[in-house]
DNA sequence: AAAACTGCCAACCGCCTCCCC
DNA sequence: CGGGGAGGCGGTTGGCAGTTT
């Protein structure tokens, strides 16, 4: 690399480093007339100095609409860890469970407050990811007796919500078939870096808040929509 | 006040998969 | 059917800003 400040044009004359305000206008300017994709052809439609990858790139993780700027949600956050307990590193498809976020905006929140905590022992490995295994569990019982219940409520609408947050998508689950929460393979050897306090101390937060409890279990409470919103993978 | 440390984030790289010719 | 190009994905890097020592 020519150092970070230096890169100005790589090899094959493309631009690197930090997009400049103009940049970003062509780009958009692009996928405004011919729509996303074809980025290799970028270069040519709109004269900008940037090879197919890093157009697409700085589309998907910048200049695309709807994304969402600033903190992770309490919510958002648990969903994180949820997720990246059944997939691993799967980052793109977490991502399409939080609609304005995007893969490496998770991958990085993952690597900066989990991450960090450091490889544990062996035993520790399995005493550290039980406590994710228990909170599965509840979710899924949960789950369950919101199924049995008889609430006036309209069911199809929690199964909708529930069946989301927990069933992987089609792809996810060939990958992995059902949700095996068992240690297994060099995939998940990042999981019990997932320590328990960080999940308790999310679950804690939820549950102070009374967030996830008036979030999740009420199908008529007024989060209803921003529910659905949220947990309608954007495929 | 300054150096060291830490967290955050944008962007790159390499590998893999898919699709078209 | 196979090769090559494009796109997608996960891992990694490095700069900047804020915080701590």
């Amino acid at each position: 690399m020519d150092g970070m400040m230096g890169w100005r044009v790589a090899d094959e004359g493309w631009r690197k480093g930090p997009w400049t305000p103009a940049e970003d206008k062509l780009l958009m300017e692009y996928v405004a007339l011919h729509g996303e994709g074809r980025w290799s052809s970028v270069a040519g439609c709109s004269g900008l100095k940037r090879n197919g990858k890093s157009c697409r790139l700085r589309w998907v993780n910048y200049l695309r609409p709807g994304l969402k700027k600033g903190q992770l949600s309490p919510q958002e956050e648990g969903i994180i860890i949820e997720l990246h307990a059944l997939w691993g590193n799967k980052w793109s498809t977490i991502a399409r469970y939080l609609p304005g976020r995007t893969d490496n905006e998770i991958k990085n929140y993952w690597r900066t407050h989990f991450k960090k905590k450091g490889k544990p022992s062996h035993n520790e490995k399995k005493q550290k990811y039980e406590p994710q295994l228990s909170y599965y569990n509840q979710y899924h019982n949960v789950q369950e007796s919101m199924n049995n219940s008889t609430t006036s409520s309209d069911q199809s609408e929690v199964h909708n919500y529930t069946g989301m947050m927990i069933e992987p998508p089609q792809a996810a689950l060939q990958e992995t078939s059902t949700p095996d929460l068992t240690w297994h393979g060099s995939q998940q050897q990042q999981n019990p870096c997932v320590m328990a306090q960080d999940v308790a101390r999310w679950w804690d937060t939820v549950a102070e808040d009374n967030l996830w409890s008036g979030f999740m279990w009420n199908p008529d409470h007024d989060h209803q929509a921003v529910m659905e919103q949220s947990f309608s993978p954007c495929f």
